[in-house]
Parts: structure tokens; sequence; C-alpha cells
DNA sequence: GGGCCCGCAGGG
DNA sequence: CCCTGCGGGCCC
């Protein structure tokens, strides 16, 4: 018999007493975990008792030895601070998370947090904590087993070499090793605890968003919907600046609270995602970010058009689109139609005629350019666009929209070892505006010009922002909304509706947490199942083919929870936070239950418009804001309360999918457009896609059925070999791939 | 090194 | 919702 400690309810796994006596209970002064001392194979003498550490966190005993070092000084430093008698249990637990956590002690932190006494927060707290570092945790992962903990906490044990849950022993699936996703309901109800702590940052959207902002990690990150891990598909990592994603101009020092430098000529970034979290540029494919009837903010040199042509201090740069992006294609180097000024090339030329400065970011990837930076992306300042035209461009067929940059920077640029920025200086000629048509250049006074005694600097009010300052992502601003909308709930119904069962639709009872993150009541999740075994016989023709394993998708997503099922363990955790905050929403006498939950259900209104969005269409409106801006860093406060719901998961929706049938009537439980079946490779994909596209009279026959038939949750298994692929024609169910047809409504009841 | 893939983000 | 898009990882 293998060591084991208690589990996550203090039964011994060993011997199966419950509760054993205080007294026999072992503490690892390393991982927290209590033993039962009678069942240890080797138990301790009892003067080490104190400075005991369990058989997983010995590496003497360790069956698999732990690979040499991070790992090693880890559980060596961590046993450093828990003999050290100087510090109290308070401060050993502080000095283990900041182990753990890498980096250095902070000694401020949440020291005097706890005087107010919020009862969402102690509730949250009090059943919640990491296991490893005894606090709430950041980013909270789930194992299989039902135990909760810091993201970085449980890597930092994986990373020492544990495949075992720090708490009940159970062994880590490889996957969930390899890549724990976060649990990000949990996430919300901490957060949302959080800010309820703090009512007075509460009401202002700025406040949520830079709350909700400041919980993304530092860097690009995986979801769970993602495949892969690496930044390929990553998500952004939060925003450091706090400048509105329309915001024009430098990033000045007032919107860096971390530097309080702004950001400067020069920086560079490892790659497109993190340039964007510095918000010199936003999109992370785009090369150009901006409004069609507002302006563009800036662009990116990275090599994306060869008509792109770099002199430093100023450069000709290319429009987007006129280019084939079916089959799912981001890029494409082939021009095959013309440009026009339309979209984000409308927003440059608004940029043109207003005298806008446009930051200009450089990529390594421009490889026909002096001024490119070896690695990574640099902001160079900002630009101001002189002119901009239509020609036919270098491929010599269609036309692509040209735009003649001139640097209007006080700050010197890269290459340069001027100590000083841009001077005004006269326009290139450019020769090739001979046979440019649809020139477009400015009239009025710029924006942006030069003074002589300040430099560069905004002579006519920069427009008003029109979006609230950034988030980081969509789901950011759907948080905001909902938080903001549902302000009048009390926060222990406001935390109970992040604990929704998606397949219920009410209050999770018993939850289970995926392998993916996602939380279902135990019965609900494994009556969704019902009926499957987990292998399936197959025959054909009288003989039996090799049986197959039946693959049980999360109702959520994607991802194949069927080992996950096979022995699923309730967070308790969890289960004990909702069952407090029940008692606490129904001590507070609200009767609001009720109405949540047809909320829950009902969500059909939508719809709104998002007219405070979109007031300020008119542009003449600027110069009458000027008195009010002088400092150019008024925004609109934009009324948020009133987004549109959620509607990702709603029961009920009538869009048509095809799936492919096979003799097994299979069935499609996918919500989200776009989303791959469980199991399908790159090469599958290619094959459907190939399929689609020339076999229309020879394919698996296709039967087209409806999503809420599917959601009523009839019929059984889930293996699905049909793909559907939002993007264009790889749509498996449109042979047609031109682009007209692509633009037909495809949804055919 | 070129092609493919596909989640993400933003515009409209 | 649906379309677009000067990414980044990986496979061939």
């Amino acid at each position: 018999m293998p060591d084991l400690p208690c589990d996550g309810d203090g039964v011994c796994m060993v011997c199966r007493a419950a509760s054993p006596p205080e007294v026999d209970l072992l503490r690892c002064t390393t991982c927290a975990t209590p033993w039962h001392s009678p069942c240890l194979s080797k138990p301790p003498a009892l003067a080490d008792a104190a400075s005991w550490s369990c058989p997983d966190c010995s590496p003497d005993s360790s069956p698999a030895p732990a690979p040499a070092g991070p790992g090693n000084d880890l559980v060596a430093a961590i046993r450093a601070i828990e003999a050290d008698q100087t510090l109290s249990d308070q401060e050993k637990a502080r000095r283990r998370q900041a182990l753990l956590a890498g980096s250095a002690p902070a000694a401020d932190d949440d020291e005097d947090e706890d005087d107010a006494a919020d009862d969402a927060l102690e509730i949250v707290g009090k059943n919640f904590s990491c296991v490893f570092c005894m606090k709430l945790p950041e980013r909270p992962v789930t194992t299989p087993c039902g135990h909760n903990f810091c993201l970085k906490c449980f890597q930092k044990w994986i990373q020492s070499g544990k495949r075992t849950c720090g708490k009940c022993r159970a062994q880590i699936p490889a996957k969930m090793a390899a890549q724990p996703r976060i649990n990000s309901a949990l996430v919300e109800v901490i957060r949302m605890a959080k800010i309820s702590k703090n009512p007075n940052s509460a009401g202002s959207a700025g406040a949520y968003q830079y709350i909700r902002n400041d919980d993304r990690p530092d860097k690009a990150f995986t979801t769970e919907r993602a495949k892969k891990a690496g930044k390929a598909n990553a998500s952004s990592g939060q925003i450091f600046v706090t400048i509105a994603p329309d915001h024009f101009g430098p990033i000045l020092p007032e919107n860096d609270p971390r530097r309080n430098i702004g950001v400067r000529v020069g920086e560079t970034w490892e790659d497109r995602l993190e340039c964007r979290q510095w918000g010199a540029h936003f999109p992370h494919v785009a090369g150009i970010a901006g409004q069609s009837t507002y302006g563009a903010q800036s662009v990116a040199l990275s090599g994306g058009y060869e008509d792109d042509e770099d002199h430093g201090e100023w450069f000709l740069y290319t429009g987007s689109g006129g280019r084939d992006l079916s089959g799912n294609k981001r890029t494409n180097k082939e021009q095959s139609s013309d440009q026009k000024f339309e979209k984000l090339n409308a927003a440059l030329r608004i940029s043109c005629l207003r005298g806008y400065p446009v930051r200009v970011v450089r990529s390594h990837k421009e490889k026909r350019s002096s001024y490119a930076p070896e690695s990574g992306v640099r902001y160079d300042g900002v630009y101001r666009i002189e002119k901009c035209w239509r020609k036919i461009g270098i491929q010599g067929k269609f036309k692509v929209c040209r735009y003649l940059f001139v640097r209007c920077d006080n700050e010197p640029a890269p290459w340069t070892s001027d100590d000083h920025g841009d001077r005004p200086r006269p326009l290139p000629k450019i020769k090739e505006l001979q046979g440019a048509t649809d020139i477009t250049e400015r009239k009025g006074r710029p924006s942006w010009d030069y003074d002589e005694k300040e430099g560069w600097k905004w002579v006519v009010a920069p427009p008003v922002s029109r979006k609230p300052v950034l988030s980081g992502d969509p789901e950011t601003d759907k948080q905001i909304r909902r938080v903001t909308k549902r302000a009048h709930m009390s926060v222990a119904e406001r935390l109970l509706k992040e604990f929704g069962c998606s397949i219920c639709r009410s209050v999770i009872k018993e939850p289970l947490t995926t392998p993916c993150a996602h939380n279902f009541c135990k019965t609900c999740l494994l009556g969704a199942y019902d009926s499957q075994s987990s292998m399936r016989e197959r025959s054909r023709g009288g003989r039996t083919l090799r049986a197959q394993k039946i693959v049980k998708p999360c109702p959520s997503c994607p991802t194949d929870i069927c080992d996950f099922l096979e022995n699923p363990q309730i967070n308790r955790e969890m289960m004990e936070l909702i069952e407090s905050l029940q008692r606490k929403a129904v001590e507070e006498g609200d009767n609001k239950v009720a109405s949540d939950d047809a909320d829950e259900c009902g969500d059909g209104e939508s719809e709104e418009n998002d007219a405070a969005l979109v007031k300020e269409e008119d542009d003449n409106s600027l110069n009458e804001e000027e008195e009010d801006n002088a400092d150019g860093s008024v925004k609109i406060v934009v009324d948020i309360e009133e987004g549109k719901d959620d509607k990702k998961t709603k029961m009920g929706v009538t869009e048509v999918v095809d799936v492919i049938v096979d003799e097994n009537a299979v069935k499609e439980t996918k919500k989200r457009k776009g989303d791959a079946e469980t199991g399908t490779d790159g090469a599958t994909a290619k094959r459907m896609k190939n399929m689609a596209a020339t076999e229309e009279g020879t394919r698996t026959p296709v039967k087209k059925i409806r999503k809420s038939d599917v959601d009523e949750g009839n019929g059984s298994p889930v293996v699905s070999s049909g793909r559907r692929v939002t993007r264009s024609s790889a749509n498996a169910s449109e042979a047609d791939d031109s682009p007209a047809r692509r633009t037909r409504s495809r949804a055919r009841a």
C-alpha cells in the first residue's frame, strides 16, 4: 500500500478512517497536507513531527525522482521558511506565497483589508484557499479530484515533478499538468467579491474595467477554447495603459500607471500581442487600427504588403483588403481585387484629412526596410498622413490605397542620433503620384502640428473618444455590462449567479469542475451521458470491427471529458461556498431568486441598441468640445448599462447547423460557431474542406438539424465527423466557393 | 522556408 | 451576427 494522505474531507485514504483524532494527524510542512500518521509506512519520530515533510515532498522517498533544479530548490526554500522559528504562521504563509508566485514578498498587501469585514469576500475567502499558499486562489485551477489552486502554485508544484493532487494525492492527468485551465467561474466570483468590497470603485465604468483588466495575466494566455498552447491562438494579456482604444497620439505618463513614463519611442516588444498590451497598436493581426468614420490611430509596418516603401522619417503605406481570405486565411500575399477607401482604409483617410497623429510600430517581419528592428515590434513615434491616393499596385493588376506618412514626433526616431524630435520637413517627392487616382490631401489645419516653442502638439482638440477605456477583451466588456446591470442585486445573489449550471440553468448543486474548467451539477453532467457507455462496438457486414472509444464532449466546449467522467469528484469548496451564499441570500431576505431564474432562461429581450456608443457620429462636434477638453483627456462617459446579454450559452437558438450523419445518428452539441469537433486534427479539417470543395454530389449525406433540438438533449452520442468551419468556403455544406455565394445567408429553416 | 491553420479582436 | 485581418506555431 502506498502512502496516502487524508482527502479533502479529512478521511484517511489508507484506512478510510473518517476524521482521525487530531493527535494522529501530521501536517506536511512543505505542502500543508494532513496525513494519518498511523498509516504511514515510515512515521516520523515524535520529535520530528513539527518539521516533517510528507512522502510526496521529501525527495528521498519520492518514487519518481523529481528533476534536479528549480523544483527541489523550491521545496528546500519552502522548508527553510517553515523551519524559521522567528516567523509567525501568517508570515510563513505569506513568504510561501511569494516564493510560489515567483516574486519577492510584498509586505504591504492585504494587511489592512480585512477590517471592513465584507461578508461576501469573507464567505468566499472562507471557502476557497489555495492548498499551497492558503490564500484566495489567483487564476484558480481545479483538478479532476475537485481541489482548487492558484495557477502559479499549481504550476510550481507540477514543475517540481509532482503528478498528484497537493491535497488528496489523486493522480493529476497529464493533460491537466501540461495545460491547466483557469476556472473562470471562480475567477469571476473572486473578482466580484473583491469589487463588492470596494464600493467606492463600484459604479464607475473605468473602475470596473480596470479591476477586470487587472486580473488578466501579465502575458498572453491560452484560453480553454484554444486547442494548442502558445501564442498562436492566445488571448491577449491585460492592457497596461489606460488609454481608450481609439486614443490618438502618444501614450503619456498619465496613461501608464505601472511605470508612469508613457510609451516611449524605441520601446520594443516581443510580438504583436505584447505590443498590444502597451497600447501602441491594439489589433493583433490587422495592420491598421481605426474606425471608418472616425480615424485611424495606429499602423504596423510588418511586411504584409510589398508595396510599402520605408524611408524612416517617411514611408508609403498600403491599405488593407483586395485579397482573397477564403479558406480560413488571415493574410494572403496576392491581390485579387481593387482596394477601396472603405473600412480601415477610410479610417486612414480621415486621419489624413484631419491631420491626426498616427502611432507607428515597425516589426522585424518587414524584411525590406532598413528601419525595421532586428527582432520584435518597436514603437517609432507618431506620423501624419499627408496624402493618400489609389494606384495599381506592384502586382500590376489591382488598385491599392496608398498613404504617405511623415514623421512628426517630439522624440527622436530610434535610428537617429539626433537629440531632438522632428522638425517640419518638406514633403518628399513621390514619383508614383503620377497615374494615381482618388488623390486626397488635407486642406484645413492639421489637428496635430508643430509649434516653435512647444514642438508637436494638438493645435486642434483631439477627437473625443467614443470608447470606454480599454478592457482587454470582449468577455470583459460583457462582464462589465453584466456587473453594472445587476448592481442592484445583492452581492450574494450576484455571486450565485456566476455559479449557474449551463445544463439545468440554475445554481449548481454538487458542482463538478471538468478539466476544461467548466462547472456543472453532478447529476446534470452525468445525466447528459446517461445512455452512453464509454466504448462502442462497431460492426459492419457481420464482422466486428475494433471497438471505438466514444468521445464525450464537455457540454460547453469541444474537450473530451470521457476520462474525467469515469471518476468525477465534487468540488467541495465550491459547493460549500454556494451553500453559504444561498444561506446569506436568504438571510438578506430578498426574494429575487425567482426572478433570477426567469432572467436566466428567458433572456429573449436583447437587441437593445448601443445608441450611447454611436451618438458622436457628428464629426463637426469636435471643435465644440474644445473648452472642456483642453488637455485632451476628457472622454465621453458611456452608459454601458444596457449591453446585450451573453447569448452564447442560451438555449433555443434556431440557427441551422450542418451535421454529417453516420450510421449511428450523431449529434452536434457545439454551441459556438467555429468550434471544431473534438479530435479533429488539421489533416481531417483539410480533408473536410477539400471534400466540401470538390465532392458536391458524392459526399456523405448531410442532414440539417436545429441547435434547439440538439440542446434539448435527446438522442445520444456525440461523435461528430462533420466539421463546420465558419470562415467562408470551408463550410462543409457549401460546395460553392465563390465570394458571392459566401455572402449569402447560410441559415435556412 | 513556405504553407497551413485557426483563436482572437475589432469593425460595422 | 458576420466579416476581416501586415499573427504565431507547427508541419512538411
